[in-house]
DNA sequence: GCAAAAGTGTTCTTTATACACCCATGT
DNA sequence: ACATGGGTGTATAAAGAACACTTTTGC
């Protein structure tokens, strides 16, 4: 962090635009999507695709950036983000060196209320990706995956009461894998962050399950899973 | 990641100047510790250290950054270093706005062969440090607490050689935290990381040891330590 | 021969896995 | 009455935790 004490040399020093792109997970039809927004840079991108995001302000920090740039670009709000990884490749940007401060959050809320052209795309069908949005897609999704298994996180995927097959399948969806129903739901309410909600399931064409939903306020961290 | 196209425009966006710190773990005389450098940046900070860190020039990645800064100020090269977090507050450094992509690393190389002036302390005894960088080394600890426990990662705070009681002192620094030797030697063994060098230690006062290297080249994930 | 750390097995407890049937509701 | 997903227990296997003595070397 040391840096020349000459003022007539910082100007030259400011030579990087900074910026935040986010990745934001749902779960849709039980397949994992990420949330994508038209990116229209003539001449160098059009009719392509990235993740949502946009520069950081001299008086903003780096996620108030993004909090800002998800509520105007995409209309998503209050949802819980986390820093991911900071990309900082010198050619990354066709424009010049942008430097920019990944973030990837979590939702259930699936409406996007904006006037951009804004979408829900399935994680494993990705189209071509304008920046390096595809490896930051990755590495978010590789982030995500990791600390399903040893956090509380995979609250943010939820509705706030939900049923211990929702819960399993928000696992399974991410985690690309099956579990038993009767060990996941020992497993599960063993940990004690689930408490029931105290009601049931209405208008469903089964017998209706009992809703529950997580006893801890912000991610916490438990043994869940291990492989 | 959008950002306005109007050249006329982009110098008022490159506001801040880009730097790394590196947060450096060794371990000491059984005790873990961590590189300090001192700070001198008049009048802001006299007599003060920090940890090692600078500027991120215009054709340098922050990693790129990262290796320059530790070979030129701390004397540290030849060490595997990964990203930690950026630190992105507005009022960080006294200076103006600088943006640090900070990294952490692991060392067995104790000599610092290099004229600023830098020693290696205690991280339960940290002083008063320069900018925010007891928060950046309570993060780097916690992440290394983490890395510990399901990563080889402990791999850089051992010569090449070592004895499986080095290993067990080496987790039980860091998680600061004490395993029963018969047990901890059983489950290093199982996981299939380690191999005999073929040698035995040499001019001790006991009985020798058998040493041990790692049979695996970078960082890999197992289940190590659960809590 | 003594001080110092190395090396080594067994028992018990806890956790994980495998597995199948009846229940409550809507249509 | 039937289709649909909900809800439950037990037996076996695997992993973790607790625990003490003999061995090899330098001095």
């Amino acid at each position: 962090m040391k840096l020349t004490n000459k003022k007539q040399n910082r100007k030259n020093l400011k030579f990087a635009i900074l910026a935040t792109d986010v990745v934001i997970f749902s779960i849709r039809e039980n397949i994992l999507n990420v949330l994508l927004i038209e990116i229209n840079i003539p001449p160098y991108y059009k009719n392509i695709y990235g993740v949502p995001g946009g520069l950081i302000l001299p008086e903003e920090t780096a996620e108030d950036s993004v909090y800002g740039h998800m509520k105007n670009k995409a209309g998503i709000k209050n949802i819980d983000i986390e820093q991911l990884y900071t990309f900082s490749s010198v050619d990354r940007d066709p424009r010049g060196r942008v430097v920019s401060v990944a973030y990837f959050g979590l939702t259930t809320t699936v409406e996007t209320s904006s006037s951009a052209k804004v979408y829900w795309k399935d994680v494993k069908k990705l189209p071509k990706l304008a920046y390096d949005h595809k490896g930051i897609i990755k590495k978010a999704l590789e982030r995500l995956k990791a600390k399903v298994g040893y956090t509380t996180i995979i609250k943010g995927l939820l509705p706030k009461e939900f049923t211990l097959s929702d819960l399993q399948t928000a696992y399974e969806v991410v985690l690309n894998k099956k579990f038993d129903k009767r060990n996941f739901r020992k497993k599960m309410l063993s940990f004690g962050f689930l408490k029931t909600a105290g009601a049931k399931q209405t208008g469903v064409a089964n017998r209706p399950a009992d809703l529950y939903k997580f006893s801890v306020g912000s991610t916490q961290t438990f043994d869940i899973f291990r492989s």
